[in-house]
DNA sequence: GTGTAAATGTTATAATATGTTCGTTTTCCT
DNA sequence: AGGAAAACGAACATATTATAACATTTACAC
């Protein structure tokens, strides 16, 4: 069983997996008469094309089972503080209310942050946060229509701006791909920005949340101002200056640390 | 059955729960060969994970697990003879069709063969079929809006029925709970019933997929009958008198093996 | 052959997992 | 209720595994 080139091994490997629930690297190592470093080799180059997650000792399926809508890589980025704003943002929410709950990386940690609530109903055109939610007991979620857009997990189009106007929330959360140093908020997806336009016009109150890494850019499409919010979340490594531009803007201005 | 990575062992661990609805901590380490301190910290790293109660002695299913093992355990029922139907069903598409596809296990192996369609439109109120589909390059998904039914990946209720009123599709896939004797197709839930009912007024074509177990028995709704049907798909241990009366009903009855 | 890149092995160090002991808590039996 | 037996959890010692850096081998072109 020696002197296989590497990607043979490796789909032997991954052969595996058809019948186990997962592989030691020490078993693998004996029967491929290898070193245990080339097998952490091979399951790191494993993990990054498929369904398989290493773990001490080896690797396991990950068991999506039903539903598998993650953002992966973008969700670490600058996750503490997202968190942290999440953390903030939750403070906001009451029991009984009708939440929107806005597609993105903020938002989906609130959602998580959510789950224990009680007797919320939450409207969201997120695959990510409907699926974050589904089991919890005292959420309602509703998930709006539409096309599943490609490479992230949201819905959009005609439908979703349709189902939208046929609600009314207490309160809505939205996250931002960029806010202008004028206090403009943009999407980088113009579909987005529409639906965002509309989320505004059935929710009573209306909340932005992002991190400083967003403060000071602008992206492909707007979608309003600060002017127009209630409240504005961020972290405290936004510059102060752009804050106190935003807070004369009208919203209250709430940071967060870190 | 000595030497498993930890994740590996938590993993088998979980797999038990499927057929059975607790586990003993003295059971597991002997069956694994390890402490039953190791044991108490593979299920106290369950627990986390929110799917299992440890009790003193061992753990238990929580509701949450109970309804995703028993989708689980749906999907592998009959497994074969669901995906030798959803083969035949995959004959009927055409490359440039819109499709309806309902939820249910018979429904999402179809789905698991329109992965590599050409350019198709599939309209679906089904979690799982969406999750199956997303990122299938030929295939434009279009979810339905609605409340997330609670334990079923699905979607149902008044905005669901809504969202379906704006389209129009040339062939609807349905699973059904039951078939009555007489051709009477049940569900065992009343809101999809009713989603259900609709599906078929807005396809043009219409084509219902259940193995031979559904045959004979009733549900708790009605939706219609086979009459109404254009196609009708089962295996072929299904009963042949039976499907010589549906045959008469309108239906074009094709049996596949298993 | 010789050079180069890829693959593999080796080592030291860090991280993680496991078993054991023992005091505490829970369960069960009378 | 009271007491024995079982199970639990914390803390420690031990063993296994991961990672990174470097050395070695192999593969393949020219």
């Amino acid at each position: 069983m020696r002197n296989l080139p590497p990607a043979v091994r490796q789909t032997q490997i991954r052969e595996r997996f058809a019948s186990r629930s997962g592989v030691s690297v020490s078993g693998l190592a004996r029967e491929f008469d290898v070193s245990g470093m080339t097998i952490r080799r091979d399951l790191a180059a494993l993990e990054g094309t498929a369904n398989i997650q290493r773990t001490h000792g080896g690797a396991v399926l990950t068991q999506r089972m039903m539903l598998e809508f993650d953002y992966r890589g973008r969700r670490e980025h600058n996750r503490a503080a997202k968190q942290a704003i999440a953390a903030e943002a939750r403070k906001l929410v009451q029991p009984g209310q009708r939440l929107l709950l806005d597609t993105g990386t903020t938002t989906l940690e609130l959602a998580a942050l959510l789950k224990d609530a009680q007797n919320l109903t939450i409207i969201t055109p997120s695959l990510a946060v409907a699926s974050e939610l589904q089991h919890a007991p005292g959420v309602e979620v509703i998930l709006l229509g539409g096309v599943i857009r490609r490479g992230s997990p949201d819905l959009t189009g005609p439908v979703t701006e349709h189902c939208l106007e046929l609600f009314a929330a207490d309160l809505a959360f939205q996250g931002a791909d960029a806010i202008g140093n004028d206090g403009t908020i943009y999407n980088s997806d113009l579909r987005l920005a529409r639906v965002d336009k509309i989320m505004r016009r059935v929710a009573n109150r209306f909340c932005v949340l992002a991190d400083h890494t967003k403060i000071g850019l602008t992206a492909l499409a707007r979608n309003g101002t600060l002017a127009d919010v209630d409240y504005f979340i961020t972290n405290t490594a936004a510059p102060a200056a752009a804050l106190k531009r935003f807070a004369r803007l009208g919203p209250q201005v709430i940071t967060v640390s870190p």
